[in-house]
DNA sequence: GACCAGGCACATC
DNA sequence: GATGTGCATGGT
């Protein structure tokens, strides 16, 4: 049985408001920000997302073309960064060599094959995969992360470990398939994280304690 | 100085 | 399948 998802979203967007999130001026950043976010902070993204926009290589070609070591000095803020480094070339060969580079082009290939496809390029794990479907190529796909868990278990509509397909499935069958109401869910739910929902032993005063939904 | 932050791949049991 | 580890920076 599905909780009632849409009420908690409802109560959510009462009292945080639209979040419209994920800021991003084209769709590659948006998909460039969503690598380089991987187990970081917003911030440090933020400042190597500058840094690459500053050096003229925020474009499919330039980053396609650029060395890997030459990338990661490029995106050094943002941390893991050589790893993230080759996350992004893997990322960009696909997007050129498969579409041209063109994040139209591949906006425009199915759903049931775009996110096999993405989850095949090395480095792009479930999460990262379903933010740049939501965000950047605008797919109405639920993002599931760690705030996810945390907040969902924290306020009872789980209980115990959900793989991600599992609570990305219980997600998609509770509530309706449209893309704004994901992206402003999960912005909801990343804003709920940072001011409430903090990991222990810090979650004080929980100011969505009338937030609690009962039911699974 | 410890802890945290929009994860993922890979090795091992 | 579940669990552990490496990757690295910047803010609190």
């Amino acid at each position: 049985m599905a909780p009632d998802l849409f009420a908690f979203y409802e109560r959510l967007f009462k009292h945080f408001g639209p979040q419209g999130w994920w800021p991003g001026d084209t769709p590659l950043e948006v998909a460039v920000g969503a690598i380089l976010t991987q187990n970081t902070n917003w911030q440090n993204v933020a400042l190597a997302i500058t840094r690459l926009k500053q050096a003229g290589l925020l474009s499919a070609p330039a980053l396609y073309a650029l060395p890997p070591a030459e990338l990661a000095e490029h995106i050094r803020p943002a941390g893991y960064f050589r790893v993230k480094a080759q996350r992004l070339k893997n990322f960009l060969a696909y997007l050129m060599e498969g579409y041209g580079g063109s994040m139209r082009q591949l906006a425009a290939v199915p759903l049931a094959q775009l996110r096999p496809e993405l989850l095949a390029v090395n480095g792009i794990g479930p999460e990262t995969a379903d933010s740049i479907l939501l965000y950047a190529l605008e797919k109405p796909v639920f993002v599931v992360d760690a705030y996810t868990h945390r907040i969902f278990s924290r306020h009872g509509l789980i209980a115990g470990p959900y793989a991600y397909d599992r609570l990305q499935a219980m997600c998609h069958a509770a509530l309706p398939r449209d893309l704004v109401l994901f992206q402003e869910f999960h912005a909801l739910l990343v804003r709920t994280g940072k001011e409430c929902c903090r990991p222990r032993p810090r979650c004080h005063t929980c100011p969505l304690a009338a937030l609690e939904v009962t039911g699974i």
